[in-house]
DNA sequence: CGGCCAGTTGACACCGTTCAACCGCTGTGG
DNA sequence: CCACAGCGGTTGAACGGTGTCAACTGGCCG
C-alpha cells in the first residue's frame, strides 16, 4: 500500500492519496470549484469490517474513501442461506448515487474491511443543477462503468471457468483500482478473503483455494505484503478474456 | 396472446394491443401529448430472428413494438466460441436508450424472434428537455428496471440451480410480459428456443430439456399454443426465491 | 420425398461441492 | 509467559450436478 500510494498519479495537480479525487478526475476534466467540492470531507464515518453502510447513513449518497465495500444478497431458500456478492465498491467510487428514485431493490452494503466514508451530496447535486458540468458527467460516467462492472460479473459467473473467474476478477480490480490512483502498473493493496472471492464468484471457499494456487504456478496472480500482484497482465487478460473497460471511448 | 390482448390494462384509456405505451404508461402518468408521441410510429423496421440490431439502425434509441431481442457477446477463448445472452429486450421496453456516451461497450443486440422496431428519439429526448415530465421519469423508472434485470442475472447464475434459475426467468418473463400489457395473470406468449434458454442460463441445451421436464411435472411450467404457462406463479416464486420488482416502490 | 431444426433420451466424464481434518498466525486472558 | 480460542488458509477423499457425445424422433418446408 505504501508503495501505491507513494508514486503520484502523473501528471494533473491532483493531490495523491486522494482516490475520489484522484477517480473522477481521470473521468472527467474538472473545473477548480469541482475538485474542491471533491476534496470536502463531510460527515466522515468509520465502520469496521463486517458492518453495514445500508443501515447507518445510506441511501444518501456518499463516496468510499478508503476500504473495500460490496452490495450482498443472502439466497432466500433457507437452505444453507448462501451470502452472494453482487457488486463490489472500491475506495474512490460512489455508493447509492444511482440517479433513481428506488434504494438498492433488496439486499444490504456491507463492508467487507474496515471502510470510511463521506457524504457525496454536494458533488451528486450538481447532476441535476448543472448537468453539462463536468463533474455531472464524471458521475454519469461512472454509472456507466458500475454497469460495465455488472456485466463483466454476468460474463464471469456465465461465461467463465473457476479460474478464469478469478483472474478475470483480479484484472477488474487492478483496473479499478489504479483508475483511483491506487495501486501500481501490476500491483494494488488487497486484503479480502478467499471466502469473499467465493462468495462474488459462486465457487466454494476450498475451490477457490485450489484455483488460486494454480494461478500462482502460472505465474498471473500472487500475494506479497497486502498487495496483489499480477505479474504479466496481459497473458492474464488472454487467459479469462478479459476486456478493458477504457476501450469504450468517452 | 389474443387472450392477452383483448383485455385492457384495467382503467386508463390507453388503447390496448401498444406494448410500449402500456408499459410507460404504468411505470408513470402520462400527459395526453406524451401518449401521442408514444403512439407515434417512425421508422418502423422489421427484422428477421437472428438479424442482428446493432448493425441496422443502433445505437439510436429505438422501441422494440413486437418480437424479443437479446444483449449476446461471443465468449473470446476460441474454445466453443460460445454465445452468452446479457440480457433480454422484450416487446414495449427500449433498446440502448442509456443516456450514457458509449455504444454498448461490446456485442450486439439480435433478434431471437422475428421483430419489429421504430425510432424513440422523439420520446427519448424529453429526459433532457424536460427532465421532469413524467415521460422522462418513465424512462428512468425503465432504465432501473433494466438494471433490476440485470441483477436478476447476477444471480440466476451465481446462486441458483438449473432448475431454479429456469424457474425464475420465466418469472421474470411473466412479470415484464404482464408489465406491457401483453400475457395475462399466468401466461405469456414464448417463442425462444430451449437453446436460446441455456445461452441465458449458462446451461447445456440438454440440461435445459431435462429440467423443464421436471418443471412440467412439478406443474410449475407449461407451454401450450405458443404460450408459456405459469399454473402457479407463487409456488414458483418460493421454489426460486423470485421477488417482484414492482416491490420497489417508485 | 428429403433435409433441417428443435426437442428428446442415454451413457459417461468432469468440474466443483461437501465434509472433515489440520496448520499457522494473532489476540487474549490466566 | 504460556495456553487457548478463533480465523483464514490448506489438504484429502468422496459425492453430485452439469456438460459432452451420440443417436433418435417429429414436425415443417422446399
Amino acid at each position: 500500500m505504501t508503495l501505491a500510494m507513494s508514486q503520484p498519479p502523473a501528471g494533473r495537480t491532483a493531490p495523491a492519496g486522494d482516490p475520489v479525487l484522484n477517480r473522477f478526475h481521470r473521468l472527467c476534466d474538472l473545473d477548480p470549484g469541482e475538485i474542491e467540492i471533491l476534496r470536502r470531507r463531510d460527515d466522515v464515518l468509520d465502520v469496521r469490517g463486517g458492518a453495514s453502510l445500508t443501515d447507518s447513513h445510506l441511501p444518501s449518497p456518499r463516496f468510499l474513501i478508503s476500504g473495500w465495500a460490496a452490495w450482498v444478497k443472502l439466497s432466500s431458500p433457507e437452505a444453507g442461506q448462501r451470502r452472494q456478492i453482487i457488486s463490489f465498491y472500491l475506495p474512490g467510487e460512489p455508493l447509492a448515487v444511482c440517479a433513481r428514485p428506488h434504494p438498492l431493490s433488496s439486499g444490504a452494503i456491507v463492508a467487507l474491511t474496515p471502510a470510511r466514508t463521506c457524504d457525496a451530496r454536494q458533488a451528486a447535486q450538481r447532476l441535476t443543477q448543472s448537468p453539462d458540468s463536468g463533474l455531472a458527467r464524471a458521475f454519469r460516467v461512472s454509472a456507466c462503468l458500475a454497469e460495465a462492472y455488472l456485466v463483466n460479473q454476468t460474463i464471469r459467473l456465465g461465461g467463465l471457468t473457476a479460474y478464469q473467474r478469478l483472474c478475470h476478477l483480479f484484472l477488474e480490480f487492478l483496473e479499478r483500482m489504479t483508475g483511483a490512483g491506487l495501486g501500481a502498473q501490476r500491483s494494488f493493496p488487497f486484503a479480502l478473503t478467499q471466502e469473499m472471492l467465493g462468495e462474488a464468484l459462486s465457487l466454494s471457499t476450498v475451490h477457490v483455494n485450489r484455483t488460486l494456487q494454480e494461478l500462482r504456478r502460472d505465474g498471473l496472480v500472487e500475494f506479497a505484503g497486502g498487495l496483489a500482484i499480477l505479474p504479466d497482465p496481459e497473458r492474464a487478460a488472454l487467459a479469462c478474456g478479459y476486456q478493458a473497460q477504457h476501450a469504450a471511448l468517452w
